[in-house]
DNA sequence: AAATTCGCCAACCGCCTACGA
DNA sequence: TTCGTAGGCGGTTGGCGAATT
């Protein structure tokens, strides 16, 4: 049984709004915001709340920018929708004048477009052809040593969140003299350190990708900026990165995968770049508040001789515990190479 | 000048969550 | 605890004007 619209179930009109429900809904709006339907009612419109709510937010605010957005304003977009996707409410929240609503059309009708010029692409924030790349090797067995280089990575670490910005709004909009996604993003890395953001954003780009998401998601979402920037670091000319060739994991996940990222991850060897950006001192703040809570579960588990074998409750953190922690599962890991070497012969598919 | 295509963006749809009865 | 409703939010649609053929 679908359920009816609301414009049906309420028997209100459907369609544009004209200039009598405009000022109507202007009049009233400043004093009732709270309740939609009950605006609905009261201005004469008959729009449904939903209608109502989305027209002040949307187009009847008084502080509502209608110029074009500026290549500063496009950077961020770009940023945060690498960093937390297309969370347009929270994007919008960092952009004062601009609506969600704003923010989504300009993505869909411009900033895809563009990317897509420059053979990046927009769900990914990846070059199209890593993405060929990472398709390429889909079903390969990653040799040890890769796994344990993916296992180094400390995703909660504020040098991911701030490193996962890999462009810049001068390169973004200087992008047109090269039309190299390597060199765009290659030239981006860094150029960031300077912005900074509030604490209310970074508080919700932890919430969002540290508690709502599952680990798998928080990789794959965290991942790719960093991806972008072992991919910059490593190709200094114009050539293909040997990312795969490197020991580099590509960032298709099988199950396996998903396991190992349960897997706390020790201190990432990034750190020299923490001090550079002011916000990362909040976002430091925000994380340090995290990992206590992760060690203080990490502690409990202390007692409890079957942690290492449950894997029930994995806690993306990065405490002096957790190197050890890893080192104990590739350890055993390793032993058991050992006992079965044939596992390393072939890929086992399930 | 008419027809067609394209781009922008306001509005709608539907899922999800919070909250109160 | 359950259920209904309101509102938040992201995805999508469709109207309209501009540009192109």
């Amino acid at each position: 049984m679908v359920k009816p619209p609301c414009y049906e179930r309420m028997n209100v009109r459907k369609g544009n709004w004209n200039k009598d429900e405009d000022v109507k809904m202007i009049a009233y709006a400043p004093k009732q915001r709270t309740n939609w339907t009950d605006a609905s009612k009261k201005t004469g419109p008959r729009k449904c709340g939903k209608s109502c709510k989305h027209k002040c937010s949307n187009h009847l605010r008084p502080d509502k920018k209608h110029e074009n957005f500026t290549p500063q304003e496009e950077e961020l977009i770009i940023n945060l929708h690498a960093a937390i996707g297309s969370r347009w409410s929270i994007i919008a929240q960092q952009l004062p004048g601009r609506t969600d609503n704003d923010v989504k059309n300009y993505w869909n009708t411009k900033l895809k477009k563009k990317l897509s010029e420059m053979g990046i692409d927009h769900v990914t924030h990846k070059p199209f052809s890593q993405i060929i790349s990472d398709y390429s090797s889909i079903g390969a067995f990653p040799n040890p040593n890769a796994r344990v280089s993916y296992l180094n990575r400390d995703f909660t670490n504020p040098s991911f969140i701030q490193k996962q910005e890999p462009y810049s709004a001068a390169q973004f909009s200087n992008y047109t003299s090269t039309k190299s996604p390597e060199s765009f993003l290659t030239n981006s890395i860094g150029n960031y350190a300077n912005d900074t953001q509030p604490l209310d954003l970074l508080t919700q780009l932890q919430s969002i990708t540290l508690v709502k998401q599952p680990p798998n998601c928080l990789t794959n979402q965290i991942m790719q900026p960093e991806i972008c920037n072992e991919y910059a670091s490593s190709s200094s000319s114009s050539s293909p990165p040997e990312i795969l060739n490197e020991g580099w994991v590509p960032s298709s996940f099988g199950w396996r995968d998903f396991l190992l990222e349960d897997a706390i991850p020790p201190q990432t060897p990034v750190k020299e770049n923490l001090e550079e950006v002011p916000a990362q001192g909040l976002l430091r703040q925000v994380e340090n508040d995290m990992k206590q809570t992760d060690t203080e579960q990490l502690n409990e588990y202390d007692n409890d001789d079957d942690m290492l074998n449950s894997f029930k409750s994995p806690a993306p953190s990065s405490s002096a515990n957790n190197s050890s922690f890893v080192e104990a599962m590739l350890d055993e890991e390793h032993d058991m190479f050992l006992e079965f070497p044939s596992l390393l012969e072939e890929p086992f598919y399930y």
